[in-house]
RNA sequence: GCCCCUAUCGUCUAUCGGCUAGGACACCAGAUUCUCAAUCUGGGAAGCCGGGUUCGAUUCCCGGUGGGGGCGCCA
């Protein structure tokens, strides 16, 4: 195991933001990549928030995308306790060192009232040495000029981020600072904060911020800002990790799927780019779709059941029948909760009707009832139930009849499904069996709501 | 107001000074197909502007402009 020691350190806000969440994977590649230590820190300083569901959502959302951390949450770590609110007496005597030191002083607010504890912060211009941006100077701007020096404890005595965050990153020994770029004007501070307290400057690498398709920036009430938004909707975590991973990183080749093995093989600082990078909706989607083709069957059923379940259509349903259903609608759907829509037919027997369709098929042709009658009988014949015996046995019905396949097809399909899209006719008709295949034919006109 | 970061097709990006500027998404056209997809082929589409450095700049430097961020007893 390497030295390297990265931290995300999100607060519970009862929300885990899709750049957190990119936050969050590159501090993991770059821990897996080097074979160093991933931390999970929550900064809970809030204290009238319920923090409890807040970190679930936090540590749910990192597991779903597959992060699994070093040291946490849930899993402790020698440089513990890994909930900033646990960490008072750490603070506060960081606090006494920097009051013991002359860099900090009490502060008596006349205007605000209370007395609080500032630091004395330098005047002069602070280099930021950053793994992304280069080195970058950054003097005191003009109201910083006027006050210098910042607040590190409130006048309640709770302490602010700038001293919680540096003095636990130096406490949990933190090598490398992976965060967003709204971070790096305020780095000087954080220099400034480290050299005082007597400890060496971890490495900075800011990276570039996620922003709106139209280019403004993304805020937590931003459509699509939410992680959850995207495990709800029916995403499969490998798109979406995919995805993020290359939003503002490149491999610096053609490849667009990459595996979670080949991200941690191929990421690295210098390649993560400098500027903001919008949200691509359009592309996450082709992802998407790349996936649930691509998708093991295992993991296809794995990550579709539950969308199924929610929808009812799983009770008393056999393991091996929902794993065949599965099999062959894999591919179609682009989201997994689209799925239910996709599969209703095979698990009951009111099944919806997509009138439309009814209507497409049948309204113009009566003698459509009539193909399906003798494709009915022609079915009843078959011994041998699997989709080429049944691809074979139409075939040769049309052609005996005159008829162009599709002229079956279709009816078929419309009859046994309610709907004139969906997986291949034959492969559903082996899955949904000889006896609710012939049932339905029979009963197609009744229950297509048609006369 | 001040400070910092940034700038290649609509979007994500490749290019370590030589470019007929490559790929992907999206878009358009065609092929294929039992539906929907998928797939295949082809097409249109970019170096923000102005100076410099150089034999040569998309690549380096400066300025402008655009975009983003920061300047809290928020994190």
């Amino acid at each position: 195991m390497s030295s390297v020691r990265v931290r995300f350190a999100p607060s519970p806000t009862g929300f885990l933001h899709i750049g957190g969440a990119r936050t969050a994977l590159f501090n993991f590649l770059y821990a897996r990549h080097t074979g160093g230590t991933f931390v999970l820190r929550i900064e809970d300083t809030d204290q009238d928030r319920h923090v409890e569901e807040a970190v679930q959502v936090i540590t749910d959302g990192l597991r779903w995308l597959g992060l699994d951390w070093d040291e946490g949450p849930d899993r402790g770590g020698p440089h513990g306790p890994y909930f900033q609110s646990q960490r008072k007496d750490i603070h506060r005597r960081y606090v006494q060192r920097l009051l013991d030191s002359k860099a900090a002083y009490e502060f008596e607010d006349k205007e605000r009232g209370g007395t609080v504890i500032k630091f004395r912060m330098t005047r002069e211009p602070v280099t930021v040495p950053d793994l992304i941006c280069g080195n970058v100077t950054r003097p005191l701007n003009d109201t910083e000029m006027r006050d210098p020096d910042f607040v590190i404890v409130r006048s309640d005595g709770a302490p602010v981020f700038h001293l919680v965050n540096v003095v636990d990153d130096i406490e949990m020994r933190i090598t490398h600072i992976i965060r967003g770029e709204d971070h790096l004007s305020n780095t000087p501070k954080h220099i400034a904060l480290y050299r005082a307290l007597g400890a060496e400057p971890p490495k900075f690498a800011h990276i570039p911020l996620i922003l709106n398709a139209d280019g403004s920036k993304m805020s937590k009430s931003d459509k699509g800002a939410a992680l959850h938004e995207y495990i709800n909707a029916g995403y499969a975590p490998e798109a979406v990790r995919n995805f993020l991973c290359l939003l503002g990183w490149s491999p610096k080749s053609d490849v667009e799927i990459l595996s979670l093995d080949q991200m941690v093989e191929r990421f690295d600082l210098p390649q993560v780019q400098r500027h903001n990078a919008r949200f691509d909706q359009d592309k996450l989607h082709w992802m998407q779709g790349q996936y649930m083709m691509k998708l093991p069957p295992e993991r296809f059923v794995e990550l579709g059941r539950p969308f199924l379940a929610k929808a009812g259509l799983l009770e008393g349903q056999p393991e091996d029948y929902v794993r065949r259903v599965l099999a062959i609608v894999q591919g179609k759907p682009k989201l997994f909760s689209e799925l239910p829509e996709w599969t209703v037919f095979f698990f009951r027997e009111d099944f919806p009707t997509d009138a439309e369709a009814v209507a497409k098929t049948f309204g113009g042709q009566p003698q459509a009832w009539d193909l399906l009658e003798k494709l009915r009988g022609c079915f009843a014949r078959v011994s041998d139930w699997t989709h080429t015996a049944l691809d074979a046995a139409l075939r040769d019905l049309a052609k005996s009849l005159g008829v162009k396949p599709a002229a079956l097809i279709h009816p078929c399909r419309v009859a046994v499904s309610g709907k004139a899209i969906g997986p291949s006719l034959f492969h559903m008709l082996e899955v949904l069996g000889k006896n609710r295949v012939l049932q339905r034919l029979a009963a197609a006109r009744e229950h297509l709501q048609f006369d």
